[in-house]
DNA sequence: TAAATAGTGTCTTTTAGACAATATGGT
DNA sequence: ACCATATTGTCTAAAAGACACTATTTA
């Protein structure tokens, strides 16, 4: 394994070869949530191949060394392939890596999670893959014995959501264009599983300017609500407190 | 590539073999922080090899599938052989994976972060490496040309050391045992390059109660000030705001 | 007009910032 | 006594929590 130690950069380059050395195997795993009927729901996929063949799992799989340019093209890639959307919020949590998570071989996954409007993408349906992809409700899948560590890495991605729905924004990511106050404090409290004040929410997300008022209303059989939209990019904006 | 349908999953990793695939290379590099002559200090490495050979980078290295169960252990391993410290404060930051930023391979480096107590190693010495390992300000460190994309790689540690700091008790990892509060108030205000309110900080810290008073004091010429020392472990302790 | 939902007023609580005042020990 | 540093007192400011109140729409 040792080379000769008088090779120029180039010529060292050009005769190394991954495969001459213990590699782990490297993944890329999601967590891609969406709100749907009022519960918060995860995409699983049941596994076509060994290992854990039938068994449900995370959606991911392999670096395309040949397609991908970064490890997030590979966890766009992926949703595009499970889902048909393009570039909601996708955020990097952790990366694990184990010598007997995977029972082929070292493995090495990088966990992301994303949130999706259900809305946006139920008008397209799911996107075929060689996979059965399938909304969950995070209760069921979590009561699922799911493939490889991913009853871990789902855990992980859900406290990444829950915590940081405490101090940024993010939920407005699961919300269609056009929503009222009402539904995005509603989509916080399904996320967190706790009850928020009314006033104390509008006024934190109406002070912070990160969503804009427009000129419609919804009638929705009771009172009219003003419907909102979002004003700027930055979801990951940060409150200086939780709630 | 094609694997018949019908194995056995016990077959299918018989006959698995990572080297049939394309994989990336996968690293672990870290960022070392210590606290030096009142200045935020970084430990970088020359390279002995090649790529970038002779030029200064994070420590790191590959996974070593042997010896190393989690990829923690490898940062721990790394951690240890260049510092001769065990187990300090040390956190995974993010992970990083592209084509072109190795120019080997396609590659995913883990960065890892951490903080020690630079006396406690000054008396051990830096351990012998293979690497020329060498303690630089990290205004030094910013200004080098570093391997790979290493100055990348630095500024996400240092930006997440920054903000961690700002609501957490991280520092707390770089100080000896015993210490006072103004030496406290000390490392945080050279990490965050600011300065902070006196009675604000200890209050802060005091009620957090996460270290606890001594019977000690410190004779430093002046008045004596009394010496603390970390309480409990959970220095990731989060306060409901940040400074 | 009643019910239900949307939206507001306002007082309290928590915690950080500002900054002055006091305490202590060495010279 | 004086200086420097440690330590505390106390007022202000920002932002969340509590909760009652008003407004609008439909039945």
């Amino acid at each position: 394994m040792k080379k000769p130690v008088d090779l120029t950069e180039k010529q060292y380059i050009s005769q190394y070869n991954v495969h001459d050395f213990d590699v782990p195997l490297t993944t890329v795993d999601m967590a891609i949530f969406a709100l749907i009927d009022q519960k918060l729901h995860v995409l699983l996929v049941q596994r076509n191949d060994h290992p854990f063949k039938g068994e449900w799992a995370l959606p991911g799989g392999f670096i395309d060394l040949k397609k991908d340019k970064t490890i997030n093209d590979t966890a766009h890639r992926k949703l595009l392939e499970k889902t048909g959307i393009h570039s909601p919020y996708l955020e990097q949590v952790q990366t694990i890596g184990q010598a007997k998570r995977d029972p082929r071989a070292w493995s090495v996954t990088i966990l992301y999670f994303a949130l999706i409007d259900y809305f946006t993408i139920s008008s397209k349906g799911i996107v075929p893959s060689n996979e059965q992809a399938q909304w969950h409700t995070l209760e069921q899948a979590q009561n699922l014995s799911l493939a490889f560590d991913h009853q871990q890495l789902l855990n992980l991605a859900t406290s990444r959501l829950r915590s940081k729905t405490r101090y940024t924004a993010l939920p407005i990511s699961l919300m269609p264009e056009y929503f009222t106050l009402t539904e995005l404090q509603n989509s916080f409290e399904i996320i967190l599983g706790y009850e928020l004040d009314k006033k104390a929410f509008r006024r934190r997300i109406l002070d912070a300017g990160i969503i804009k008022p427009t000129d419609m209303n919804k009638r929705s059989g009771k009172r009219d609500a003003q419907l909102f939209c979002i004003n700027q990019l930055p979801l990951d904006f940060q409150f200086p407190r939780a709630i």
